[in-house]
DNA sequence: CAGTGAATAT
DNA sequence: TATATTCACT
């Protein structure tokens, strides 16, 4: 039995972000309100029959400032008082879109936490996506589970109804891979093999919460590059990275605003360009 | 805080 | 339309 344990990890270890799947996504497209306000726009969409602000993506024009103002000005807080506010807090970020390379990620994190620690809270921490937010994780979490529950509730019998006519609630899970079936069983009993404590995970939050009282302003740290929606995955494997937040690079900018474009610091450690992956993904020791 | 269902926004 | 996000309740 403890081969099982090598087994899964191999399995798990192949599912896991590729190097395609990860890296270049910081690649923070330019605020829409930003784009806007520049009228730079695709040359031939011309068809605004709603001109709101909608993301679109900006043509490959350099984004020279990464001052991420985020466009998205709403109403700083005035008045007040506040000696120490964070405003960043209340930005309103745009949609987020769970992209299947996003959901696999989830997934994976799900399926390692076990049912059991599988909590909104904890599977955003063991993703380590940055932006992401325990509301974005806990509504994706429920219509995971409902999805899981549909699909095991008709695959029993009927013929062969693999995945075709599944309600609308499955396009994007059903790219993705799940990992075994580690339904809700409620079985207190037999525990999966949890070959890792989630624990290294959990005690990162009073870290990262220390960091942001610190004084840690958002200023471009809280943000997912805006994806378009791509759209491809009807049996492609991957279409577009991500975001993933891995590495905080210990960028002091005090003083001097200098806008430094950051160099980038989305470089995951993945493997060497060919060959098999060793990927060091989950133990997310830093956050 | 976490889970669910409905409403809402995009 | 579809999907994500937000809210009220639990």
């Amino acid at each position: 039995m403890r081969e099982d344990d090598s087994n899964w990890f191999s399995k798990w270890e192949q599912e896991l972000p590729s190097p395609e799947d990860l890296m270049p996504i910081t690649q923070t497209l330019i605020t829409p309100d930003l784009a806007i306000a520049f009228d730079i726009r695709s040359p031939h969409t011309h068809h605004p029959p709603s001109l709101h602000h909608h993301q679109q993506q900006p043509p490959p024009i350099s984004t020279p400032s990464s001052q991420p103002n985020s466009g998205e000005f709403d109403s700083p807080e005035l008045g007040g008082g506040g000696a120490g506010d964070e405003p960043a807090r209340t930005l309103k970020r745009p949609r987020l879109v769970w992209t299947p390379q996003l959901h696999k990620r989830f997934v994976d994190a799900v399926a390692h936490l076990g049912i059991k620690n599988a909590v909104p809270k904890t599977i955003m921490q063991l993703m380590s996506v940055d932006g992401l937010t325990r509301e974005n994780v806990a509504s994706h979490l429920q219509k995971y589970r409902l999805y899981l529950k549909r699909m095991q509730g008709l695959s029993s019998g009927s013929g062969g109804n693999g995945s075709g006519g599944d309600p609308a609630t499955d396009h994007l899970f059903a790219s993705s891979p799940v990992p075994a079936h580690f339904l809700h069983q409620g079985r207190p009993n037999s525990e999966h093999y949890l070959p890792y404590v989630p624990v290294a995970a959990l005690q990162q939050q009073q870290q990262m919460a220390a960091a942001a009282a610190a004084g840690h302003h958002p200023q471009l740290q809280p943000r997912y590059g805006h994806v378009g929606h791509f759209g491809s995955p009807r049996n492609g494997q991957f279409e577009h990275p991500f975001l993933n937040r891995q590495s905080q690079q210990p960028i002091h900018r005090v003083g001097t605003p200098i806008h430094n474009s950051v160099p980038s610091s989305y470089v995951d450690d993945l493997e060497s360009a060919n060959g098999r992956k060793v990927l060091t993904l989950f133990p997310t020791g830093d956050d």
